[in-house]
DNA sequence: TATTGACTTAGACTAGACTCTAAATGCTAT
DNA sequence: ATAGCATTTAGAGTCTAGTCTAAGTCAATA
């Protein structure tokens, strides 16, 4: 598959995907002969995980760090899996206090509705 | 109240408060006859329902602009309410995206525990 | 054969949101 | 009154995560 296929598949730009192939999240993707990348579905999983997770807020540098200790091999096994409990407990945090944020927002949206507005902000 | 107090009751520095009202999220906050700061009720109230909306990831310039709004007077209550719609639809997409990243997160961790990890990332 | 368009690289640039620095002034305690 | 810390300003610097540019290569088409 093309960069230009898998920008589209998933929704991102071709600079993107050279980009974190520069950084070590994916790849190194394998060339042709003329030096254009084709990317394996092996790739594409990576891609896709890669990719939601980064949607969710994940830093670059945690799914790389989480990305070199894979490559390392079974014996990092735990260690991984602590990242991810990490990184699980965050998101937990952040989509509660994204939830706290959206009931005031409703709170404001319907004191708009019913005209109930206060004087301030 | 004297910056330093604001910044330690909200948890953010004095710069980020220097800063949001450099931008015009809050203020002018009235200054002292020695040109400090001193923060009144009615500054406290927009620094929480900001810092509120910041955690959420509502964005400064869209802030901004209903901050704005809200100066002109009463004739853009009905703007501001619509602002304030889409950005709870924008939230709630976001909200969404993340859990939806969380399961994935958890399923991935519960493979981990059972030892039934493919050979996958 | 010449052009067009996709791909490649290295590296510069950008946006957003702070964060820090320097130099000046002010407040408090000794 | 001197030290030592907090505050002020303008403006520079930082960090993250891309995004863009320039210069070059390649394959397919007119």
């Amino acid at each position: 598959m093309t960069i230009k296929e898998v920008a589209e598949k998933f929704n991102m730009t071709n600079d993107t995907l050279r980009y974190y192939e520069k950084v070590g999240l994916i790849g190194p993707v394998k060339k042709n002969s003329s030096g254009i990348r084709d990317y394996s579905d092996n790739d594409l999983r990576r891609i896709e995980f890669i990719k939601c997770m980064r949607s969710a807020g994940l830093s670059i540098e945690i799914l790389k760090k989480y990305v070199d200790l894979y490559e390392k091999g079974d014996s990092t096994k735990l260690e991984r899996q602590h990242l991810l409990e990490e990184e699980q407990e965050k998101l937990e945090e952040k989509i509660k206090t994204m939830t706290d944020a959206l009931d005031k927002l409703k709170y404001k949206i319907e004191l708009y509705k019913t005209d109930k507005l206060d004087k301030y902000l």
